[in-house]
RNA sequence: GGCCGAGUAGUUCAGUUGGUUAGAAUGCCAGCCUGUCACGCUGGAGGUCGACGGUUCGAGCCCGUUCUCGGUCGCCA
């Protein structure tokens, strides 16, 4: 039995009065006295309370006192204005009186709490996802998911976008992240991989003469998760012909005003500011800085040439850098034992120490005091702008490792002193980021990717200074967090030539890999310029969320296992053989 | 792979210097209850203290190993 529903529960008020309702959903909470019992009915809408007493039937209300949590069932009744309302829920004017009732299904006692602030266990609560699919909390962060993607369609389909499809099953190209790989039965010992980003595809529709493409797609990465990072995870993606970074980047924020009005309500002010990605890591050590808050960076390298401090001049003379910031009333604050957990924190980023200067009510004192006079430590204080109870933190060592340490540290002291204001949507450009960086066995590789296009004033530096070329290629930043990044790309063939070989790339490695797109090339390919956002970060800063788990259905844990469904799982013997796969059992895991 | 944190009832947690039968709240079960909305009252069930090993007369607690989960660094063109 069915019953074909009238209203949605969080729809009743109090101008229903007097109508006969049907509702379905669960049972949020059962309150019985024995001859008269209240429950909460919930769907994904809200909560109406039905009301069921002996008036009717006993056998309705015998029904009624067998209700448990998280029963799945249909009422039909009749709206009544409630005698004691309930100012918390929005339906709280009215109740319905139940005439009939159906249970359509029962539930065990649930595992988890079925309520907002339910702080469970995490790996609980993604076992269970589709239990705590139902909290409110969730069910909205899964509305504003979709009507941020709605808003994208509408948005980009008015601009003359395109929605087009890019094929999941690509060649693998073991470029920068790993590849999920999936293999081919018909083509035995060949595989395709799941896409990183649609990237080439997106290119050669520029070529196809599609002139804007876009596409809410899956992407796929192999590599180890964090809060923010899952192993799929969906981009918004878009491509123009024609087109230069600054046409990208009006587009973009066009878009960004929009869904920031849509979503959140919100006008914010267009264009954004853009600024390099030298100045952003020289005032804020970080290539994603979040604005919210004052704090920036100091060089101090001048003030301690042939210091007494010998930690500041071996890393002068290896040709380091003194960086510092100033903590606005943060004096009081850092016990010495609070500094010394920071410190600890720091070595993650290869800080050896972190130097120490207070200023509390005009009393000077500092981790580094018996190597410099008061005058000294003054001289350093004033450098950074600090003022009576403030302290000012010094870090030393190579250039990366200033820059990383005080990046991390300007965050985290603004949070431990409540500096960052939660309203604020702090949107930036990050432009002119180097075109390559070297890694730890002194490769060149791409900073973005190998199809991005340097800056063409600069092109000579391809054969002179590779690591001094900036890329045309600008991330958007929202509060610290990195939204998404694109770049004008390369359209000529023979540029693109030169920047594979720049990467080390031979010609045959070029033409197995990125055959296809050189090819296409040939054939007149048009300027053009695009970006992608990851929609799941988005979602979860417009939603305030710290996790995108919170905005993903269905997320992996942090081995990358589907907690519900328990994937990745062993695929059988049968399978395996036709698709002429061994496994090394001594090199898979114990689960097998 | 490294570092940090956590793991005790279905759930969230407490558990003193190592000492009798491991507690609380909530949830669950039973009974009573006609205006609750964190309903109330009475009673009850519920534990391999993640696992293994060690120290000890005695281990939830100390030591070692290991597993699981989360955060983070590496990694993420």
């Amino acid at each position: 039995m069915l019953y074909k529903r009238t209203h949605m529960c969080g729809e009743l008020r109090i101008d229903n009065v007097g109508a006969e309702v049907v509702l379905n959903g669960w049972v949020s909470k059962a309150r019985s006295f024995g001859n008269l019992v209240f429950i909460d009915l919930r769907d994904k809408t809200g909560i109406t309370q039905i009301t069921i007493n002996e008036d009717v039937s006993d056998e309705l209300l015998n029904k009624a006192n067998r209700l448990r949590s998280e029963y799945c069932i249909g009422v039909k009744g009749k709206v009544k204005e409630r005698s004691a309302k309930n100012a918390n829920i929005s339906t709280g004017d009215i109740e319905v009186f139940a005439d009939e009732m159906v249970i359509y299904s029962e539930s065990q006692t649930p595992p988890i709490y079925i309520k907002d602030d339910d702080n469970v266990d995490e790996s609980l609560r993604l076992k269970y996802r589709y239990l705590d699919l139902r909290k409110s909390k969730m069910q909205r962060n899964l509305a504003v998911r979709h009507a941020i993607v709605k808003c994208a369609r509408d948005y980009f389909d008015e601009k003359g976008f395109l929605e087009i499809e890019t094929p999941m099953l690509i060649k693998p190209t073991p470029e920068g992240a790993r590849d999920y790989i999936v293999p081919s039965r018909i083509n035995r010992g060949f595989f395709y991989a799941l896409p990183q980003s649609p990237q080439m595809f997106k290119q050669l529709l520029m070529v196809s003469g599609t002139d804007r493409y876009f596409q809410v797609v899956k992407c796929f990465r192999d590599e180890d998760l964090r809060a923010d990072r899952q192993p799929e995870f969906t981009q918004i993606d878009l491509e123009m012909s024609f087109a230069s970074g600054d046409d990208v980047i009006e587009v973009q924020e066009g878009f960004l005003k929009r869904l920031m009005k849509e979503i959140k309500g919100i006008d914010i002010e267009i264009p954004f500011p853009r600024i390099s990605y030298a100045e952003a890591m020289e005032r804020y050590g970080s290539d994603k800085p979040d604005t919210r808050f004052e704090i920036e960076l100091v060089k101090l390298n001048s003030l301690f040439i042939n210091s007494p401090f010998e930690v500041f001049n071996k890393a002068l003379s290896e040709g380091g850098d003194i960086r510092g910031i100033c903590v606005p009333k943060g004096a009081t604050h850092f016990s010495r034992k609070k500094i010394d957990k920071l410190a600890e924190e720091l070595k993650h980023y290869g800080a050896g120490g972190l130097v120490w200067i207070k200023n509390d009510a005009g009393n000077i004192t500092s981790s580094i005091g018996k190597f410099f006079s008061e005058e000294d430590l003054r001289n350093i204080l004033d450098n950074c702008a600090a003022v009576n109870g403030d302290i000012v933190f010094i870090v030393s060592g190579r250039t990366k490792v200033t820059y990383d340490s005080l990046g991390f540290l300007r965050k985290k002291v603004a949070e431990a002193l409540g500096l960052i204001d939660n309203d604020k949507y702090n949107f930036l450009w990050v432009v002119d980021f180097p075109m390559f960086e070297e890694d730890d066995e002194g490769h060149i590789k791409a900073v973005h990717h190998p199809f991005t296009q340097p800056k063409m004033d600069e092109l000579y530096k391809l054969d002179t200074d590779l690591l001094d070329l900036n890329a045309n290629a600008y991330d958007i930043v929202l509060n610290g967090v990195e939204l998404g990044g694109g770049s004008v790309r390369i359209h000529d063939k023979d540029l693109q030539e030169k920047m594979f070989k720049a990467l080390g790339l031979s010609e045959e490695e070029c033409m197995d890999k990125f055959g296809f797109l050189m090819e296409a090339f040939k054939y007149g390919a048009p300027p053009h310029a695009g970006i992608a956002y990851g929609l799941d970060r988005l979602v979860m800063l417009l939603l305030g969320e710290k996790s995108i788990r919170e905005v993903i259905a269905f997320p992996k844990n942090q081995n990358a296992e589907c907690p519900v469904s328990e994937a990745p799982s062993y695929p059988g013997e049968g399978q395996l053989e036709e698709l002429g796969i061994e496994i090394h059992m001594d090199s898979a895991n114990n689960k097998l």
